[in-house]
DNA sequence: ACGCGCATAAACACAG
DNA sequence: ACTGTGTTTATGCGCG
């Protein structure tokens, strides 16, 4: 046939190696991926230095999001200690006068500067007197101009709205504005005051910051910040109740009752925003408004010696009054508006994505892996088997996402393969071994025509080991395989090819004559004799793992090499020959990551990636808490990330040998 | 250079 | 004869 002379014609370019056969050497990604194969030289590629570059925008909006709302929220951010890094807040302290436009540019991306210009336009309208309530008037009829963005941001799920914030979560959300508009407003209100004031704004060009322009700005100037490991977008929507429901009722005497939402609002009237300061907040000496001797209240730079002064401070000049409610009310709309653009980078992250790794003529987006946990029920979860290249029905379109609360950079590390320049190693080996990576996302596999990083041997185990009773028919294999990965629906002969030769060639699968015909089970004590490919510390591996790593693209032998040494790592030497695997329920996992994550995915290939373990999975122990924990997924990358000396730590404490 | 693990291709056998 | 299943061999690649 064709195929051989055209398998030779690949296997002259050296593309071949990464899996695309004949039949998809035409596809979107092959170009690429004999280019950078293996030979890149730590070239980073445009694909991981997108990724790159809207992860950290990602991040330093997040960060600034969690300051902001630390700021905003005392009461339930106590526990949010001051981040090292405090550029945004204190820097929104400081006076035009005290930086320039350009070291601001330097120091702050640019929602940061966003957000700055709204505290300093904060700062204003304290001084503008009069012109409070046209503001707060202005400011009702921008709510109601926007209201009708926000209801489509809510209908496309960029926006979450958690049940139990209810109206005022809602009411929060109209009142946010996209960034034109808030600055427009923001510029109009400096214009009747000062016109010198503006005027430092525009050099700082941050009237020129369209909702969708700051990502990759804000990447190159912020990379430094840091992902907070409780950069939580809830945070910004934990606004202390009281303290909303105060100001709901402050803006509701201006707006006569024109916004129902905030009548609505059912949380007791007459608290004080007092309450923001707990006491304990003054036992512990630490307060988020308070810090370096200086009230860190936006527009005060009060200085206080100790805490006491400044509480004494906070109390007589930051108490309950149109003032104080303003500056708050302000705040809040920093946060709503930084919520409004970090889903909006969410959503074009997204659609970057889609545009680079889905096939062109599936444009579904792929939302689930940003969206797991939401995803759940509304995935398919029955033990349906799609006919061999019919495509898994999407499920995603209905999926929505919430990047408020689970964040834009769900994807783990494993999966977004070329996401951060430091990252594979770490998760692959230690953290996210197959029955993680499948978990956490398996949509974005269902989906995306990505190969996975795993040998047919660790894909066709864990397929068997996921079956109720750990044994599968080779078609039930191929339907798993077909199932679970957009990759494999196509290039069926050769895949399938693939794991014939798989099972025959790998004592660890043996074949069982059943009463419905012969299925396949696996040996574990032999599975975990083959030896894991140990690739410690190679400068190459790295390089390749940093370059090659393109969504399945490239490398696939070390991807697969990495992601079986993982999984041998992470299972336990303590488990059964294939006579009992039926019955075996892999008893105590030493880092049991396959046996939790097989039984939630238990449910014949549906998986239950809200409650992946391997979330944390970048943690030695395992927990097993519902995972709505929003925020700790995203960080498994970023912490790899930012933990490298800790990945090798581990790397050589983890020797192989101490498995067997 | 060699061995290893892996992917791929392909030939072959066998059963239904 | 055809298809699916299973086995085996060959080859190439990247790496230690």
């Amino acid at each position: 046939m064709m195929v051989e002379s055209a398998t030779e014609t690949i296997r002259t370019t050296g593309s071949n190696q990464n899996g695309v056969s004949s039949l998809s050497s035409q596809s979107d990604g092959g170009g690429r991926e004999g280019g950078s194969n293996g030979d890149a030289n730590g070239e980073i590629s445009p694909v991981d230095l997108l990724h790159l570059q809207q992860q950290q925008a990602l991040q330093a909006a997040r960060q600034f999001l969690l300051q902001q709302a630390t700021g905003l929220s005392s009461p339930s951010s106590n526990e949010v200690k001051q981040s090292p890094v405090q550029v945004p807040v204190s820097m929104a302290m400081m006076t035009p006068q005290m930086i320039t436009p350009q070291q601001m540019q330097q120091i702050l991306s640019p929602p940061q500067l966003q957000a700055l210009l709204q505290q300093q336009q904060a700062l204003m309208l304290q001084q503008l007197g009069s012109k409070q309530l046209a503001f707060q008037q202005q400011l009702i009829q921008m709510q109601q101009l926007q209201q009708q963005h926000l209801l489509t941001l809510q209908r496309q799920g960029l926006v979450n709205l958690q049940p139990s914030q209810g109206p005022v979560a809602i009411q929060s959300l109209q009142q946010a504005m996209c960034p034109t508009d808030l600055q427009q407003l923001w510029k109009d209100v400096a214009g009747v005051q000062s016109t010198e004031e503006a005027m430092k704004h525009e050099g700082l060009d941050l009237s020129t910051n369209s909702s969708n322009s700051t990502s990759f700005t804000a990447a190159k100037v912020s990379p430094q910040i840091p992902p907070h490991p409780l950069a939580n977008g809830q945070h910004a929507l934990h606004t202390p109740k009281r303290d909303r429901a105060r100001l709901f009722e402050w803006i509701s005497s201006f707006t006569k009752g024109e916004s129902s939402d905030e009548q609505t609002t059912p949380y007791p009237k007459g608290s004080h925003l007092q309450s923001a300061h707990a006491p304990h907040e003054e036992h512990t000496g630490t307060h988020p408004l308070y810090g370096h001797g200086e009230c860190k209240w936006p527009g005060c730079e009060a200085l206080c010696d100790d805490m006491g002064q400044f509480i004494k401070h906070l109390n007589n000049e930051h108490a309950l009054d149109d003032r104080s409610t303003a500056q708050c009310r302000v705040q809040m709309q920093v946060v709503q508006q930084l919520e409004i653009q970090l889903a909006k980078e969410s959503e074009r992250l997204q659609a970057m994505m889609t545009h680079l790794h889905m096939r062109p003529s599936e444009p579904k987006p792929f939302n689930q892996p940003l969206n797991l946990a939401s995803s759940v029920p509304l995935l398919k979860r029955d033990s349906d088997v799609y006919p061999e290249g019919l495509p898994h029905p999407p499920t995603s379109a209905a999926t929505p996402i919430t990047p408020l609360r689970q964040g834009p950079s769900v994807i783990s590390s494993s999966s977004l393969h070329s996401v951060g320049p430091i990252r594979r190693r770490n998760s692959e080996k230690y953290c996210t071994p197959i029955a993680s990576e499948l978990a956490q996302n398996c949509e974005f596999y269902k989906n995306a025509d990505v190969r996975p990083p795993f040998t047919y041997a660790s894909l066709i185990r864990h397929a068997i080991l996921e079956a109720p009773d750990h044994q599968l028919t080779l078609n039930e294999i191929y339907n798993w395989f077909t199932r679970m990965f957009a990759y494999f629906r196509r290039n069926t002969a050769t895949w399938k090819n693939a794991v014939r030769h798989n099972l025959s060639l790998h004592k660890c699968f043996v074949r069982v004559e059943n009463v419905k015909g012969a299925v396949w089970t696996v040996d574990e004590v032999e599975y975990q004799k083959r030896r894991p490919p140990k690739m410690t510390g190679s400068p190459t591996l790295v390089k390749n793992m940093i370059s090659g790593l393109g969504f399945g693209s490239l490398n696939a032998n070390y991807q697969a090499a990495l992601a079986e040494s993982s999984l041998s790592l992470l299972n336990s030497p303590t488990l059964v020959s294939n006579s009992s695997a039926a019955s075996l329920n892999m008893p105590h996992v030493g880092h049991d990551d396959v046996s939790s994550t097989v039984e939630q995915v238990n449910s014949n290939g549906s998986c239950s990636p809200g409650l992946s373990p391997q979330q944390y999975g970048h943690q030695i122990h395992v927990k097993e808490e519902p995972a709505e924990l929003e925020e700790d997924s995203r960080p498994v990358s970023l912490m790899a990330t930012i933990t490298p000396t800790l990945e090798r730590d581990m790397e050589e404490d983890l020797p192989t040998e101490e498995l067997e």
